[in-house]
DNA sequence: ATGAATGTTTACCACTTGGTAAGTGAATCG
DNA sequence: CGATTCACTTACCAAGTGGTAAACATTCAT
């Protein structure tokens, strides 16, 4: 664009110009810059009212960029919603495989979701967001996610056998879980509508008191402190 | 709707030819029309996915009519949010005068969240997406419900007095019950990942687990079956 | 009846949207 | 080296978007 670089070499600090890798190491990048700021984007401020237009712009790219990468805006969110899931897979995996049994476990899991709100919110707002559109968007996610779901189930259902959790129908169990957690991960608004500002302090307090409700309304025995 | 008006004169077949009452209470059901409508779309494709051409064509008008009695899309919201908090503020004012204490009037209020669920979902869903839009519509859905929220949370604060409510901050346990219900009686996608499909007949077990589920996570005692 | 207010429509506008077509400069390969 | 593929850009388009202006019909007050 403005310096007449004839020999890249060095690499010049200006945008675009510095060839780092192969030609395919390059286009992998790109790509993924571009499904980063997609799924932020979607994620915030949602599917509809992210344009491809902006979304090039804040990349330094041109619409027909993206358009190239993926034939369609819908495309671009089915390369999103695999990426977010993978995003979301690689985060529980550790907590899933690893952790001890029983409460100690849920309690890891809730933990690493806390995390992930903290660190990476856009991503929990992506889910929300896709279960939102509806249709083949969530039937993908449902896709993508179905053997993560089905091992938090299957744990479940042990953990029943065990005695250790409370006994009832996991799938169900498991959507009031679901929803406790990531609503109070998420739902700032809701948090600032009873009077509880969504700082980082809070938020400790918030998982804890999560934690709480979630280990009552679980745990087989009762729990005395 | 179709005919016995006065006398239309020659009843031209189209819409809106009956007058059936004064003109102020034509226009007054008019406004309720397009809000009803609004409420709907808002609640279900989404705020950014609603058009205002798409709303009108929808009523048989045209979008100028709407924009006659609101003046931008964004007044319509905010007329919309109005309407959406007093009928949620109708729904659940029996029950929360009403309904005996501690456990049995938060039984009464996820029984009467499970209704609105199933009879007007385009309810919630408009709830979970001005909270998702943020910015000026989600503050003035905070001030409408804020008297609501307070009894709410007054209910709890006197119910833990009593001990007959596990004690803690009653704002957070506000926040996880919130959380809990909501996401039980709308999330359908989410349903259909753990795979219950969510018929009438899995809704009534669903609202049965979950209210096993809040229990657990509330009452003090430990309650026995 | 007459004139004003009211509710609604047709016409129009500037702007944005996702998407197509064609062109361009550089990396890669024979 | 030359040809080709690749990643991307500029130019463009048809279909919407929310919103304005003005005309029109009906109802109401006088």
């Amino acid at each position: 664009m403005a310096a007449t670089v004839t020999a890249p070499r060095k690499g010049s600090p200006s945008v675009g110009s510095p060839p780092a890798g192969s030609r395919a190491q390059r286009t992998r990048e790109t790509e993924s810059r571009i499904l980063a700021a997609a799924l932020d984007s979607f994620g915030t401020a949602g599917y509809d009212a992210t344009s491809l237009d902006n979304l090039a712009a804040g990349l330094g790219l041109s619409k027909q960029a993206i358009l190239y990468h993926w034939p369609s805006k819908a495309a671009l969110l089915d390369a999103v919603i695999d990426r977010a899931c993978l995003d979301l897979i690689v985060a529980f995996d550790g907590v899933l495989t690893e952790a001890g049994e029983g409460w100690e476990r849920v309690e890891a899991v809730v933990r690493a979701v806390f995390r992930v709100a903290l660190r990476r919110p856009e991503l929990l707002g992506f889910i929300r967001e896709v279960s939102r559109l509806g249709g083949d968007a969530s039937a993908r996610i449902i896709t993508d996610l179905e053997p993560f779901v089905a091992r938090a189930r299957d744990y479940l259902s042990r953990e029943m056998e065990a005695g250790r959790i409370r006994r009832c129908d996991p799938g169900l169990l498991f959507v009031s879980a679901y929803a406790a957690v990531l609503g109070a991960a998420t739902e700032v608004e809701v948090l600032r509508a009873v009077g509880v500002e969504p700082t980082m302090r809070s938020t400790v307090v918030r998982r804890r008191e999560l934690l709480a409700f979630l280990r009552a309304a679980m745990v087989a025995e009762p729990a005395s402190s």
